[in-house]
DNA sequence: AAAAAAC
């Protein structure tokens, strides 16, 4: 794998920029209210590189993109970073432009299109259309870190057109119908076949189904409409023992807390309560702050808070909202008591004995998951079994493959001697808080699907509609999406809920937070009465209390025993420094071999970050919402296939993104909630691999960290560092150090 | 306050 960063020496090395060029970024920035100095883009329309001149360059975009309302972080960035520049004067404007343009025009127009054309067009593309293209579309979930035949053009991504062709197979390609549906691509003919056929039936489900759909039903009559007559119903078939079970072992779950000082519980309730009006998380948190040990015996207390959300949820919301305003405490909410699984008793158990068919499991063994992870053992059965499940299993502990598998299973099971109807309606629902998470899941849902001849669409916002009304029209199994475009979808009439038997909630407590739970409640209301659901999260607690007693019935709680994020592989650090110091500081950092994972606050500081990062040498991308769908997605590509060695990011990519080998994860802010700590700490470490976390924080902000640390019950020190110290050395893996943690 | 999520 080439280096994803230039061959410096050291960021300092040379003050030269090695690209010579400038991201647009700079240039942008440079002369704000300026008009774009213009990109090189051919124009001549048959050509490679042509850009129309209405065409939105990466220029305009980007400069509309520091609306005034983003200059705050704009110019807080910017002070950081002409402060760290002040010792490479080296780089002034003068040198940038004349060397950007002079290089430009001919490195990009001759070198780089031409590159990419010469050198692999042909090749990347006929090597992935022949022979593989199925096993490798599919295992792209798990072999990220494979050499990636599309990041090879980077600069050509630049241009719209070329990141759809990134990425054939889902993306929107309206004309060729064969790729609406990715899978369809790998099942050569008869797919297409199938189809064609079927246009000769009525192609709107609208008009046949209406009748059929409650024809349909009648096969879950198992669980009447009615959603008061299931529920008793329910409850009562299933056996006690998840309430006996669960209580206890709860308990047990987290003795690791005894352990701690007393001191911090006295600490911490005392400071928030002083600090923040206690009035405002009557609701819910303020009793669970602190101290997990405690919380057992508050439960009952604050358990409160879930019957009175039902009844109630409009009053709360605002409530909440109002709340939310006046101080932004980091809440903890109780642990939902859970059903533990401990890891050794699933040493001997197979997906196979847990129920899954001999097609699901040989994909499973194909993504990588021969044997089932204790999640997985402990999800898969209840699931199978048609019960309402809740899961916490810490971050990469397999949960995507812990529903997806018996999602699949379920839903063919479900249809079992019926035949795949063009039109019909969706099964089950995965709801996902991000896009790329959504995709993400999909590839890993996706050819578990189709092993068994399941069809799944993405549904999520930012890119066209066509592709995925389409793949409705024609009829998929099972949808995966993100809540807006979904709704959205839903309404213009495009696509019916009201056959979805499963419903999955990934990052389900994120999804019942203030912005995501109506929009939720709303899809809910929509999917067939008595629908199973399904919530899963690394940090799944009594946020999700609103759902869980509007939504589920009697559900099954699991966790995995003793398996809690410091019972992991990373590796926590806390460095204290002089915000002066910031920017050379993280620089000196993300200077290093491997993958690294930088998390601002903002997407103005990303932004800026990244491309701090690119003008000292180190080629970096960003990741936030302001980026358009196809950047995004680019640009996590990069650090994914390893074109790229920095990828800085909002929280959009805090919770779920598994990226291999990321081994560093900084936190250029600290993040304010113990739960977005963990979520963003967790895309290193996963599945047993070791990495370290990062955090820097400034003087005044230890005590608050010390807080948030304890609520995440995380053991970090924390060391004073100044640029220069050997400490970055070690963090940035650029020295060996003895590891002291 | 920020981020995400539709057009």
């Amino acid at each position: 794998m080439p280096k994803n960063k230039k061959p410096a020496g050291g960021r300092a090395q040379n003050f030269e920029p090695r690209y010579g060029k400038k991201t647009p970024y700079q240039d942008a920035k440079r002369r704000p209210g300026q008009a774009s100095a213009g990109k090189p883009g051919s124009k001549s329309p048959g050509h490679r590189g042509y850009r129309a001149a209405d065409e939105a360059t990466p220029h305009a975009e980007k400069k509309q993109r520091w609306s005034a309302q983003e200059k705050a972080g704009r110019d807080e960035a910017r002070g950081i970073r002409s402060h760290a520049r002040t010792d490479r004067p080296a780089r002034s404007y003068d040198d940038r432009p004349a060397r950007s343009y002079s290089d430009r025009p001919t490195r990009s127009f001759d070198d780089r299109p031409r590159r990419s054309s010469d050198d692999r067009p042909a090749r990347s593309f006929d090597d992935r259309p022949r022979g593989e293209r199925q096993p490798r579309d599919d295992r792209r979930t798990f072999g990220d870190a494979r050499p990636s035949y599309r990041a090879d053009r980077p600069r050509t991504n630049d241009r719209p057109a070329r990141s759809f062709d990134d990425r054939p197979r889902r993306d929107d390609r309206p004309a060729r119908s064969y790729d609406d549906r990715p899978r369809t691509n790998d099942r050569p003919a008869r797919s297409f076949d199938d189809r064609p056929r079927r246009d000769d039936r009525p192609a709107r489900s609208n008009s046949d189904r209406p009748a059929r759909s409650y024809d349909d039903r009648p096969r879950r009559d198992d669980r009447p409409a009615r959603t008061y007559n299931d529920r008793p119903v329910r409850s009562n078939d299933r056996p006690a023992r998840s309430y006996d079970d669960r209580p206890r072992r709860s308990f047990d779950d987290r003795p690791r807390r005894d352990d701690r000082p007393v001191r911090s519980f006295d600490d911490r309730p005392a400071r928030s309560n002083n600090d923040r009006p206690a009035r405002s998380f009557d609701d819910r948190p303020r009793r669970e702050h602190g101290d997990r040990d405690r919380r057992p015996a508050r439960a009952a207390g604050a358990v409160v808070a879930g019957g009175a959300y039902a009844g109630n949820r409009s009053d709360w919301n605002a409530d909440a909202k109002a709340k939310a305003h006046q101080d932004h405490v980091d809440v903890v909410h109780e642990k939902l008591q859970a059903e533990a699984v401990q890891a050794e008793e699933v040493a001997g158990v197979t997906f196979s004995s847990l129920g899954l068919g001999d097609n699901i499991v040989r994909v499973l063994a194909d993504l990588g998951a021969p044997s089932p992870f204790p999640i997985q053992a402990a999800t898969i059965g209840p699931i199978l079994e048609g019960k309402d499940v809740l899961a916490r299993g810490r971050t990469g502990s397999g949960k995507t493959i812990a529903f997806g598998a018996p999602l699949v299973e379920s839903i063919l099971r479900s249809q079992a001697g019926t035949r795949r109807e063009f039109g019909r309606k969706p099964r089950a629902l995965v709801l996902a808080p991000t896009r790329e998470l959504a995709l993400q899941i999909d590839r890993t849902i996706q050819p578990i699907a189709r092993s068994v001849g399941l069809f799944t669409t993405q549904i999520y916002g930012g890119v066209p509609q066509a592709r995925q009304v389409g793949a409705l029209k024609k009829g998929v199994d099972i949808i995966i999406g993100t809540p807006g475009r979904i709704e959205d979808l839903q309404e213009q009439g495009k696509l019916d809920l009201s056959e979805v038997s499963i419903v999955v909630l990934d990052e389900a407590d994120h999804m019942s937070e203030l912005g995501f739970l109506e929009p939720m409640q709303r899809i809910l209301r929509l999917v067939e009465d008595g629908a199973q659901k399904l919530l899963f999260s690394a940090t799944l607690d009594r946020e999700v209390a609103a759902l869980v007693d509007e939504f589920l019935v009697d559900p099954a709680v699991y966790e995995v025993a003793g398996e809690d994020q410091d019972s992991g592989t990373i590796n926590h650090r806390v460095l204290v420094i002089d915000h002066r110091d910031k920017a050379e500081i993280l620089t000196s950092l993300v200077d290093r071999p491997g993958k690294t994972l930088v998390f601002a606050r903002t997407r103005a500081y990303a932004e800026m970050l990244a491309e701090q990062f690119d003008d000292a040498g180190i080629h970096a991308v960003a990741l936030h919402g302001d980026l358009n769908q196809a950047k995004r997605t680019r640009n996590l590509e990069r650090l994914t296939s390893g074109r790229v060695g920095v990828l800085v990011a909002t929280d959009v990519a805090a919770r779920g993104i598994h990226v291999d080998d990321i081994d560093l994860v900084i936190q250029a802010d600290a993040p304010d909630e113990y739960k977005t700590y963990l979520h963003r700490s967790g895309r290193t470490g996963r599945a047993g691999r070791s990495g370290t976390v990062v955090t820097l924080i400034t003087r005044q902000r230890r005590r608050r960290m010390t807080e948030m640390l304890d609520r995440a019950e995380i053991d970090a020190p924390f060391e004073d560092a100044r640029i220069g110290d050997d400490v970055l050395e070690e963090l940035s893996g650029r020295q060996l150090a003895d590891v002291d943690a």
